[in-house]
RNA sequence: CGGGGUGUGGCUCAGCCCGGUGUAGAGCGCACGGUUCGGGUCCGUGAGGUCGGCGGUUCAAAUCCGCCCACCCCGACCA
């Protein structure tokens, strides 16, 4: 490609209104323009870095058996009812009526319209294991995109289904996935570290995320650094200390003015907050209805919604409003569960260990101390819902855990046959008794990878993209001499790329070194060549990779073998 | 949804506080001419703007007031 009749435009300063590196050379360059929030316009050179990425995970879903296929991005309602999703998922969700006033949906990802087609096509076990897996465009509503590609409301993805007859069969493409994962983010150069998450919104029983470890990233990552260990924090676990030898003591009533917060207590009180136990409201969504749930959690200790809404099978969470509290008998800020009516109470499973607490009374003015759970109150629900923080205990191996930031690249799921149930996916078994397919479902996000790559993948300069993701392997540039050489050098070395195949932009453009130099630093091509009389005085052509500062000179007739054989690891 | 910030040509911004310089400015980019030619050369000419929108105040609004919208950042939220 002639950079002349390249459709870009680079800039000469940087968009302001952007904070990642990634999101500022990628509009910067020419790669992106937005056109709003949260959606972008992925201009050549974008395009054809998504177009190289898709190559890489084409080539290695289809070595696991994978076969692409296109499903629809707008579907009927009526699928989408079906799971219930239609329900518990609100505004995120993109929905329209067609001319015929029909509801429809757009597409944020796609298991329904999957199962909605597997159950047309898949009859018996002898179809089984399939693999099936699309590159497409979702839309999602979110409340907040950022940081450019990395949280896009409309974005390509990845997504892939996996079919099989049982669990073993889903163990065995769940791994397959895993591998096949680490092979892409590895051929892509980027760094990730696969970590157990929350399975979310799309139900499931088992799930891996692929983080790109990086500040700009959103998620909050556990790690362990003497063992394995490593978690998202909306589900790791950590080691609870106990003190369950000490004695139970008489329940005691204590005058606590105006102190409404853990902190405030543990002042007054001159006690450790880990004596303390607090008492979250949250109004919940469960299965179409709220309803108020106190969540008890030692006193310093930080609520984990996402922990929460598992335990009491919640499809969302909003905080409660004072006039929920009231409703329950409680008293904002001196409240515990003793005595309260009509409200799901949630214990920490930390909780029955320790004795001698001290709550509120559910009075004004008032706690109790020596408070313990079973002999002074009862609940059904006890589960682990509180958030790990950096310091707490490892699970596995009792060492301080750390954390970092990352960005999701990737996610697997075990699906199991949530979908395959709603949807009546069925096929017969050797038997002839019908079963419901298992499945599972698996994505990457597209724009999300390439943003991770430019983010690990930059300088001062600009982009350094590596060589099997980059637009062009080669960008060419010549510096206009006196005598002229230097052109029919280039043109001609330019032609000779294009018919070995090995992909080239050509700064063909009149203007000053400078500005060639510096855009071809921008762009980020794996390696410069430049064309120039002082080049050729020294024997031939300059030859310079973008990641590293020097150059060399290669003969005029040595460059094409050389360039072929860097191509050839593409 | 809560908090903060910003809207002036393709990009970065000045002007606004304290209304009036008469066709609204600069740099970059773009077009044309010249100049230079290994890290965004220099000089000249030119095109390009409903000053986010609507309403109000005023003899007069980019500037003051009100409402709305968009975008960015933090939080809530989120495969």
């Amino acid at each position: 490609m002639r950079y002349s009749r390249l459709f870009n435009q680079t800039l000469r300063t940087s968009p302001a209104q952007s904070e990642a590196a990634s999101h500022q050379y990628l509009t910067q360059a020419g790669y992106l323009r937005p056109l709003a929030s949260g959606i972008f316009a992925y201009l050549p050179l974008a395009q054809r870095t998504l177009r190289n990425i898709a190559s890489i995970i084409r080539e290695e879903m289809e070595a696991i058996g994978g076969q692409e296929v296109s499903l629809p991005i707008v579907h009927p309602a009526e699928i989408w009812q079906q799971t219930g999703r239609w329900y518990t998922i609100t505004a995120e969700m993109g929905r329209f009526k067609d001319r015929n006033g029909h509801d429809m949906v757009l597409a944020m990802t796609h298991e329904e319209a999957v199962a909605a087609i597997v159950h047309d096509v898949i009859q018996s076990y002898r179809q089984l294991p399939a693999l099936i897996y699309q590159i497409q465009l979702k839309w999602r509503d979110d409340p907040r995109p950022r940081a450019g590609l990395i949280r896009a409301r409309e974005f390509t993805m990845l997504d892939s289904y996996s079919l099989d007859r049982d669990e073993e069969g889903l163990e065995v493409q769940y791994q397959a996935h895993y591998n096949t994962y680490h092979r892409i983010f590895e051929r892509c150069e980027l760094p990730v570290i696969a970590i157990q998450s929350d399975s979310g919104m799309m139900g499931g029983v088992q799930a891996h995320e692929f983080m790109y470890l990086n500040p700009i990233g959103e998620d909050t990552i556990m790690l362990c650094s003497s063992c394995s260990y490593a978690a998202n924090r909306q589900v790791a676990t950590f080691q609870k200390d106990h003190n369950s030898s000490e004695d139970l003591k008489e329940v005691e009533k204590i005058v606590t003015p105006e102190k409404k917060t853990i902190a405030d207590l543990v002042e007054f009180l001159q006690i450790s907050p880990k004596r303390t136990a607090k008492a979250v409201f949250l109004m919940a969504e469960m299965h179409g209805t709220e309803k108020l749930v106190l969540a008890l959690v030692r006193g310093d200790m930080e609520l984990n919604e996402a922990k929460l809404a598992h335990a009491i099978q919640a499809s969302g969470l909003r905080p409660a409003t004072e006039e929920d509290i009231l409703l329950s008998g409680a008293v904002p800020g001196y409240a515990s569960p003793i005595g309260i009516k009509n409200t799901l109470v949630v214990v920490d499973d930390q909780i029955p260990h320790l004795r001698n607490l001290t709550v509120g009374a559910n009075q004004s003015g008032y706690h109790l101390k020596n408070v313990n759970f079973g002999r002074d109150y009862q609940t059904d629900i006890i589960a682990d819902i509180v958030s790990a923080e950096e310091g707490f205990l490892c699970p596995q191996c009792g060492h301080p855990l750390s954390s970092q930031r990352g960005v999701e690249v990737g996610n697997i799921f075990k699906l199991g046959t949530f979908y395959s149930e709603q949807m009546e996916c069925q096929y017969l078994d050797e038997n002839g008794a019908s079963k419901p397919i298992v499945m599972g479902s698996y994505g990457i996000g597209l724009g999300r990878l390439m943003a991770c790559i430019a983010e690990e993948h930059h300088d001062e300069n600009g982009l350094c993209w590596p060589l099997q993701v980059a637009p062009y392997n080669i960008h060419m540039l010549s510096i206009k001499d006196k005598d002229g050489a230097v052109q029919p050098t280039a043109e001609d070395l330019y032609e000779q790329l294009l018919a070995a195949g090995i992909s080239v932009l050509y700064d063909d453009r009149d203007i000053s070194a400078g500005v060639k130099f510096n855009d071809a630093d921008l762009l980020g091509m794996p390696y410069r060549i430049t064309i120039s009389a002082r080049a050729l005085s020294n024997g031939g052509i300059e030859i310079k990779s973008r990641s590293n500062e020097t150059s060399h000179i290669l003969p005029r007739e040595q460059v094409l073998p050389y360039l072929q054989k860097i191509a050839s690891r593409h």
